[in-house]
DNA sequence: CGTTTCATTGAACCGGATCAATTCTAGTGG
DNA sequence: CCACTAGAATTGATCCGGTTCAATGAAACG
């Protein structure tokens, strides 16, 4: 089986759908029946190192739910690209703008390791949400969700110093300092690599 | 009638929530039982210029709809204010962070002119969320397009730079400009307001 | 009408960028 | 398994956008 843009998708295994199953289930309980609805829909995708989510310029039509892998959203820009964020296992990928709003892409979502990825398409989405008040009210935990952490996010940017930023990834995110290349995490922080090598080396000197 | 903070509440006029049932409208189209049941614990409140709707530490317990005036939010940081957004009428207003999570708000919000708010309660909010498909479909619609509106900022503070982000500021929100003083655009743009001042001024020359 | 707050302008200064050279590292093929 | 290569990180030197400090001009307001 495959999308229109060449994408193979696969049937997941029981154990792929329940790991999502476990996230969702801290939000809400649906019946037997409501996830039945959900989850037949439900698509495994793989994308290799390197490989793409979503490319800028195309309409993102669907969320993705990573099993396994990290995927980084960028932006490009005279030639450079910003990365945006990180995403790693056990939770959700989309780019909320195009996807609601039917609308190109001006960012890139690619895979810094091989990733898996449970997606489920836009229109079962909305079905879902038509359908059950359930999956209703999981979609606007959800999106209270990342609009809070988006929220803190762009606070961060402002008030924060890029040291004090780079300070608080390795106290809440160490897995972003972990697995995603220093160059690109300076370019997340919105300074150079040049700068944030020297950010590191003035922390280690304490 | 009056909140613990001391805040004076009145019932609104029919006009006045007409005003909001108007905006959501262009969301949902409630029956009448459900508009009532949401209608009914809506109360006005009137801050005047320089009056606060919610102070930095308090627990954020209201969503604010704008009928008239202009909020905005801002940070203390080293005994300067940073303002993270301004709100105009027919908008709403809330700290979502707080309100949500039940935590203390790390931001003040503030009149700039004088300024009547339709307020809802959190217990309130949380009710018709439960009871009524439509109002957690409303939740949902609302909280997708407050994170698609802070995501874009967010990517607009990386992406561009001062002077394009007031050029922005002219195109797409001219209110700002209008009724914000300059010197709080300048930490809305996280620059300092000589600078912002020196932008003007070029721009000016073209 | 004086007082206070806000906007503009000039001068000095600084954080972080850019340019360029040097390790360091990981991946590749022989 | 080692040698080679290309990308990644570090370090030094220089440069520039934007800040801070300070003074002046212009509104807003009691």
């Amino acid at each position: 089986m495959s999308t229109s843009n060449g994408h193979v998708l696969q049937i997941p295994t029981t154990e792929q759908v329940q790991m999502l199953r476990n996230v969702i289930e801290r939000f809400i309980e649906p019946s037997e029946e409501e996830w039945e609805a959900f989850a037949l829909p439900l698509r495994l995708r793989h994308i290799p190192k390197n490989g793409f989510f979503l490319k800028e310029g195309e309409v993102c039509s669907h969320v993705g739910f990573i099993l396994r892998g990290l995927v980084r959203y960028y932006h490009v820009k005279d030639g450079n690209e910003y990365c945006g964020n990180f995403s790693f296992e056990n939770s959700f990928v989309t780019e909320y703008d195009s996807f609601l709003n039917r609308t190109p892409s001006r960012y890139s979502f690619s895979a810094l390791e091989p990733t898996d990825v449970l997606v489920f398409h836009y229109e079962d989405t909305q079905k879902a949400y038509h359908k059950y008040k359930t999956w209703e009210r999981f979609g606007r935990l959800i999106a209270e969700r990342i609009f809070v952490e988006v929220q803190r996010r762009k606070n961060s940017l402002v008030f924060d110093s890029p040291e004090q930023q780079y300070l608080s990834l390795i106290a809440d995110r160490p897995k972003v300092i972990e697995r995603v290349p220093q160059h690109m995490i300076a370019t997340y922080l919105g300074i150079s690599s040049v700068h944030l090598s020297r950010i590191r080396r003035k922390l280690s000197g304490k």
